[in-house]
DNA sequence: TTATACCAGGAACATGCGTTCTAGTCAAGT
DNA sequence: ACTTGACTAGAACGCATGTTCCTGGTATAA
């Protein structure tokens, strides 16, 4: 077994303390008891983990919580714990189609979830997802089978890539939206690809594009 | 206070209780107990918040660990649990350099770092980021300032999206990789264009595309 | 009515579990 | 030699916590 190199100041035991309360809670879904610990590290005494657990705590890489069973919190923890974000997948996204609405009420029947990070999209709240069916957002580089992240009450503003839906075309599309006057120009996000211009009542913004997250395989 | 319709076969009172539970876990990082749960709904006896625990648990909506405290799991959170995975962003990728070599002892030391869900990512082991630099790999429907998620150690099939470096014209290039004999055949993700042909030990797979992410921005 | 689920409340029990107390060992510093 | 600080051990204390028992209410069906 190869000793795992020391970090800052942590005794061998400190490290195998701190590795198992990750396991445990990761896999149990809840942090571990002292004496979970204990026998876990080889540990007799609860005092002796208490021990450890307080310099742990001392040293930051933890977080007690006097007198409440199980109550040890890795600080690496604290972050990811409000990190995580649900979104529904509400249906697809097709350039022959209107994209599905974006209804607070309904939203919670949807049987098709996606969990993101922080780290992805921004902000946490009105985010809906839908998957690209087809290859005719190419143009804004979007593949078949992409997954688009958008948010629907937010105002749109210029240059922001909206999904809009184009009246008399009868279609939705990708771009980069721009109100200049009575018009929208509508760019694609492919810099060689020419802009398209609409008269400003034909283009419909259905929301705003936050993320678009493709998987291989 | 808009009445919460009431789920599948849920009452009111079990309804809040997992509302409570999902709540507590996610600010808390860790279960509650019976009497936490009563005392949040207004329940004074803990046998009450018992019988309605193992209603919940009959009906599938959480699973109970007997004789342990804090030994309630949402069945919603069994997949979060394994769910948050950490990937280095190692450097940029940009058609005119090798992309960034993966090591596993040096990544530790890398100091940009994503998280991301196996929602995102299939796998968690051996990943590592890099971002798009230049409009170069638009032919792969990647964009200047995406982020491409890689493998490294796993051996590259045939039809895998590969980040490939083309020794003699010196560029790196994302298509998909078919070796086909003495040649290698690497197909753009846009169907408009063209494959290109190279001789294959002119072609230098870096690593496997797994996901690619676009923020907007 | 009776029977049967389902739901609720109060109290008590046994064990779980964080904490504390006492005591010991070992190495480094003075 | 003496002290000091870091670490370990065993045992005990007392509240926390899951569980169980007993009781009673309400709705539905026979």
């Amino acid at each position: 077994m190869a000793a795992r190199k020391a970090k800052k100041g942590l005794s061998e035991r400190q490290e195998q303390i701190l590795q198992f309360i990750r396991e445990y809670a990761r896999k149990e879904g809840r942090p571990p008891t002292v004496r979970e610990i204990g026998s876990a590290v080889g540990i007799s005494s609860t005092s002796v983990v208490d021990y450890n657990l307080n310099a742990l705590a001392k040293k930051g890489y933890l977080t007690r919580n006097p007198h409440v069973s199980r109550g040890i919190r890795i600080s690496e923890m604290l972050k990811q714990a409000t990190d995580l974000i649900t979104v529904p997948v509400l249906g697809i996204i097709h350039a022959g189609e209107l994209t599905p609405p974006f209804d607070p009420v309904t939203v919670d029947e949807s049987d098709d979830w996606l969990e993101l990070t922080q780290d992805i999209v921004p902000q946490s709240q009105n985010l809906y997802a839908l998957r690209v069916e087809g290859d005719s957002m190419i143009d804004a580089l979007v593949n078949d089978g992409d997954i688009v992240v958008m948010t629907s009450n937010e105002n749109i503003s210029n240059g922001d890539m909206v999904a809009a839906w184009i009246v008399d075309r009868e279609e939705t599309t990708l771009k980069r939206f721009y109100l200049e006057g009575e018009r929208v120009r509508l760019q694609p996000a492919n810099p060689a690809m020419a802009p398209m211009y609409f008269d400003a009542h034909n283009v419909q913004p259905q929301g705003k594009v936050v993320a678009i997250i493709r998987q291989l395989n």
